[in-house]
DNA sequence: CGATTAATTGATACTTCTCAAATCCTGTGG
DNA sequence: CCACAGGATTTGAGAAGTATCAATTAATCG
């Protein structure tokens, strides 16, 4: 279970600690497509993922989902409503069958009450957050849609890696990528064949593989 | 100073600790335009504004500024990079003359690190500008320019108040409304012309007024 | 009171959205 | 295993929304 995890959220906490949460966890799982917190609602507890892949979005005026960020192993969801002590700002589907820990909130508040460097540690992780939070934001107000596009693409391939044939380990639909982007959904399918047609990634069906790095990064102006 | 502040970050902290931050703070003061602190750079420390108002940008592709946020009496500005351990990633710049304490790095994690209650509310802090900012995403992604405008007037009301004319009680140039809005300083131009002439705010020289919240409201598809 | 900066207005070009239609997939039931 | 229904993807054309550039006017500061 998650608590293993190298990269857990939990995962610098002291053995006593961790074997304090197993009796308190429980494991849950969610099929691809289910919803595994609504935005509006008032949560119980936060879910650790242990293995799968999930998307965080809000709903926008026309019903139109607003992809965030996504989550996937040994990251949390709904910590930022509990601490904040607010309605749940975004809800979070499972995009493939996914695993995870359900802590309850006064178990998980325990646990940062006895556990100072943990409580930093979420300090430290919403603080980025807010950080990456930033830059999505001043890429939406500056950037042009395939400026954007190049950006996901190249933020999906360091979230998510590639699988052996060199595709993008996600799977997602044309309308997902575009609700990342913040456009159209046939706005992201025109741009990808340009991209496909210059050369800079290739695809086959649903799956897409980043083949030029460099050239991604130059038309998202992204300097690193 | 910034800790008898009611509403002050560091409101609730017992008095031996506002004791000693008051022998570890330092206080400072910034011309309006004056830069607080610089995106890239190292913090060395946070500040707390005790009076005054400034603007949290980021620079986007060609230099354009884009403002994040607005700080003012009460609150923080480097926490978020001192506690995710990463170069500012937002500047800050006073928009009117402003008094702040400095309190340096070192103090500022001796008491989080006393004073778990302290900690706890940062994280609270943090949580809520999280969601704060996933609301800009959204807005940016999928509100067209009249609804964000309308949007960051309503914004602006809530954050700064009105003077006893009623006009909003902060002063920024067209320019900078249209970097919180992303979008063109023309395009705010025309848009808040149009306002004006629809009665829903009116204006002199640069001074503002929401003169029908409701109707504000209703453009920026804003339900509450 | 200049001189500079900010605000405004108009005209035009470009980007992106929307709607419609066609084609392609994919999972399901026969 | 195949056919088919329903969804996803693709393409095209036209409309709408914004940006850009240039020229004026207004406001502000020393």
């Amino acid at each position: 279970m998650c608590l293993s995890h190298q990269k857990s959220t939990f995962s610098d906490l002291s053995n006593d600690a961790k074997d304090e949460l197993s009796r308190l966890k429980t494991c849950v799982s969610f099929r691809k497509g289910q919803v595994i917190i609504h935005e509006g609602a008032r949560p119980q507890g936060v879910y650790c993922i242990h293995r799968g892949k999930v998307k965080l979005y809000t709903m926008g005026t026309e019903g139109k989902e607003q992809i965030i960020r996504f989550i996937t192993n040994g990251e949390l969801i709904g910590y930022r409503s509990l601490l904040s002590d607010e309605a749940i700002s975004a809800s979070a589907t499972a995009l493939e069958d996914t695993f995870a820990c359900y802590i309850p909130k006064s178990s998980f508040f325990k646990v940062i009450e006895e556990n100072p460097k943990f409580s930093l540690k979420l300090l430290k992780m919403s603080c980025h957050e807010l950080g990456e939070a930033g830059k999505m934001i001043t890429s939406l107000a500056q950037k042009n849609v395939k400026e954007r596009l190049a950006e996901i693409l190249l933020i999906l391939r360091a979230t998510f890696g590639e699988d052996e044939e060199g595709y993008l380990d996600i799977s997602l639909t044309r309308e997902e990528i575009a609700n990342m982007v913040g456009t159209a959904t046939e706005s992201v399918i025109r741009l990808i064949s340009e991209l496909k047609k210059d050369g800079y990634i290739s695809s086959k069906g649903k799956r897409i593989a980043v083949s030029d790095r460099g050239a991604l990064q130059q038309i998202a102006n992204i300097f690193e």
